[in-house]
DNA sequence: CGCACAGTTGACGCACATCAACCTGGGTGG
DNA sequence: CCACCCAGGTTGATGTGCGTCAACTGTGCG
């Protein structure tokens, strides 16, 4: 066992108290560079990863070949805790930017995970965060247009992203591809392309360098229909 | 505190034997009309709900007016859970059908998950399969057709209905008006009229009197890209 | 220089929305 | 017991958001 103290802290200063707790259970950090799956759909995995720097997304595969991105997911977030606690993995997960992930083996997160209640009440309370997100993103695809969608995640990266310290007044970074938001979205990278250019030409955000930035945030969770509330830990 | 053995077990014999646990926490039984919320979106709930009989669904209401099924709840299902942890709702529940629900307190839930173990480990399993179910109708709102979510979702019920004894082998009860099946596939009723006859003429189901038949359930799956491994407890 | 990848634009088509009329069966009250 | 009502469902006509296909541009890199 390694721990907590083996792993370098000084990307996540800002991560939530509790997630130490995670860090105790790691055995070792990980970098892996960008565009690397972490974890593949129909593997059954022998480690649970939690995000230290850079971000990842979970996806699924269909059959026809299409791809949904089902999470977006940022430093202090769990992966795979889905497929490390049921022992497969129906979705996959892909890093977007190099990142550090720290290792957590299922068999110790399981064990550890039976009799250590503050543990499972984190994995409880993170689980149903998760979903929280999770529904949240299935009203959208059900009912906002394409513009309010993809506001609507804007939003929620910046809240997310500005809680564990990662975003400015008004920008943060964000390393991702127009194919890759459209599978998000799901719409196509062409359609994604002119709901950008109209949000843009709305003088709603600007969007180069791998850098976001929110020019009139009152204005786009006002249009996209953003409530915070959903994304509040406690 | 009355506990499991006030409650009239006779509706959901088959429910999985661990339910037990949650029924011990439960203080009485409670029987709701259809068509009733037994949470409303916004409100601070005081219990939470193990739905024993009849069927149930969350919703969520934008400020634009639309609605949007977020999920539908089978005898066995927590109805509320995130609710009551995090003590506030930003999304209702209603019942289809007349039900009869187990009333817990979210304190003692709260209070209990403090130091029971097994209660815990339950509660991360359901909410890890809960969120599996969501991330499944995602997919189907971002990359399947109409006609692909609809035959999802009725594969999905099958199984689930299934497990718990309330499907026969070809068939179940589904007492849920075209306007909600709609709101829950993030279509219009019109639209699902349309779905509906097609899938009927195809030959792949048979819909009244508020009983589905499935008449060719491996076609429907093939067709769905069904795949039920998401929906295993284990 | 030239290739590969990401993004943009235009033309056209389809899945689904919208609006409106109409049908149907079960429940109610006179 | 019939007249009426009304929620739920069906159908047709038309509109639109987004998909599809294809060509083109910009940019970084070997």
């Amino acid at each position: 066992m390694l721990g907590i103290d083996q792993i370098e802290l000084d990307n996540f200063q800002r991560l939530l108290p509790e997630t130490e707790l995670l860090l105790r259970a790691a055995v070792r950090e990980k970098a892996v560079d960008r565009r690397q799956d972490i974890l593949c759909q129909g593997d059954t995995p022998q480690v649970t990863h939690l995000l230290l720097s850079g971000h990842t997304f979970r996806y699924r595969l269909l059959a026809n070949g299409r791809r949904q991105i089902t999470a977006i997911l940022v430093p202090g977030d769990l992966c795979d805790l889905e497929a490390a606690m049921l022992g497969r993995a129906n979705y996959g997960v892909m890093t977007l930017t190099y990142c550090s992930l720290a290792e957590i083996p299922c068999k110790r997160i399981i064990e550890q995970s039976i009799n250590d209640r503050a543990l499972l009440r984190l994995l409880l309370r993170r689980q149903l965060r998760d979903e929280a997100i999770t529904r949240e993103w299935l009203v959208g695809l059900g009912q906002r247009t394409s513009v309010e969608r993809l506001g609507h995640l804007f939003c929620e990266l910046w809240v997310r992203l500005n809680a564990v310290g990662l975003a400015t007044a008004d920008s943060f970074e964000m390393r991702i591809t127009q194919v890759e938001l459209a599978e998000a979205m799901g719409i196509t990278a062409v359609h994604l392309s002119r709901v950008l250019r109209e949000m843009r030409g709305a003088g709603l955000i600007r969007l180069s360098g791998g850098t976001l930035t929110i020019l009139n945030r009152t204005e786009l969770e006002r249009l996209s229909g953003f409530e915070a509330n959903y994304l509040q830990v406690s």
